[in-house]
DNA sequence: TTAATTCTATACTAATTGATCCAGAATTCA
DNA sequence: TGAATTCTGGATCAATTAGTATAGAATTAA
């Protein structure tokens, strides 16, 4: 916020945007300072710099801006107001939704950008990691909360049950990118949620 | 087969298994000609382009070699001679143990090692793209094969189901390079099966 | 009007990218 | 032995990588 000074020719926000395009559809590495400055308006390296410091700290402003907006269908996952099942069920279709929409990059920004790198970025795959474990300890919550509340039985193996969902829904951004249609993913997910039924002990006829 | 000339000072299968492991952990583009050289077992430039012509021909070959090693895994999908609930639990543990291991890099190659690229490069990922889509027409064949003969309803939405199962499998290689331990991928699995057993009409009684 | 401030254009850096060229070394075959 | 063949070491290539230095332009505050 500059209170003086020579004010920017570019438009910061819509150029951040720019950049999350790019970083969600080629990844960290592979979206070179060239292609950026290119997307961002053909600004010059040194507007660049001045604006947003570096590559990777201008990807760390992407992350939390996807986090902030795009990421929100795992948002779901947090939601006690409604029971476990909903919740999740709600978070994979939403995710689903989201990550096969034609109006961006295909899949999950966190999942996709760096799932490999070149050991001098290992961080940026870890700072991702740590993204993803944090949607992992909401659907933890979530089960956990299932159990309290015996929507599900004492027995459950809660672990397993994290892992189910969690790989599901990790799944989602390589089908994405695989071009397999919503439609299909959402058709999974019913089928997927039948676990539950199974586990809370419900008759479940299906066929 | 070269009859006559000097000797390849190099163990060229040894060669390409470490290179193998490189593009496995780094991903194609990550990986440099100059990591690649220096694991191949310090060879010179010359030796690399002279053995393996390109980068991209190498990785072809790398690929190659993982489909019939490692990836010999979802070759369990095409088994009809055993069930295909089982044929489909098996390829899905030992995908999972596979991916797992602590012997080689975590996750599968096919998912992870050009999920994203520069648009150059574009066509290295359609080409895994496909490799997947092979799996995929497995899975898929397993499960008509399932409905032909009965193991599962004629009602029973396909598509859904390999949806089901293969964004599951694709899921694991971002959990493996998470950290997640092979015990609860397992333990998944056992729980997403029981999605079988309600289609199936089986009584499922768990918890 | 002037000083302080902030941005931009241009040129540039050192390092790295994948890949090539060539001279010489090491082998087989005749 | 000598010719043909194939590989290797080392220098080199143009292009690209992320990032910087500098000078001047554009703004605000006094």
């Amino acid at each position: 916020m500059p209170r003086t000074g020579r004010p920017r020719a570019f438009n910061r926000d819509e150029a951040v945007a720019a950049a999350m395009h790019l970083f969600w559809e080629h990844g960290f590495e592979s979206t070179s300072l060239a292609q950026l400055r290119a997307a961002m308006g053909n600004i010059s390296a040194a507007s660049f710099y001045a604006a947003f410091e570096s590559k990777e700290a201008l990807f760390h402003e992407v992350v939390d801006q996807y986090i902030s907006s795009y990421g929100q269908v795992s948002e779901s996952f947090r939601d006690a107001s409604i029971p476990s099942k909903e919740a999740i069920e709600q978070g994979l279709r939403r995710s689903a939704r989201m990550q096969t929409e034609k109006s961006h990059p295909l899949g999950c920004l966190l999942v996709l950008s760096a799932v490999t790198c070149s050991p001098e970025q290992n961080h940026i795959r870890l700072m991702l990691t740590k993204e993803r474990e944090r949607v992992r300890s909401w659907l933890n919550d979530c089960i956990e909360r299932a159990v309290a509340n015996g929507e599900l039985p004492d027995s459950t193996d809660i672990t397993a049950m994290v892992a189910l969902f969690e790989t599901f829904l990790q799944g989602i951004s390589t089908q994405a990118r695989d071009n397999v249609p919503y439609e299909a993913i959402d058709a999974a997910i019913t089928q997927l949620m039948s676990v539950w039924d199974v586990l809370s002990g419900k008759t479940v006829d299906q066929g």
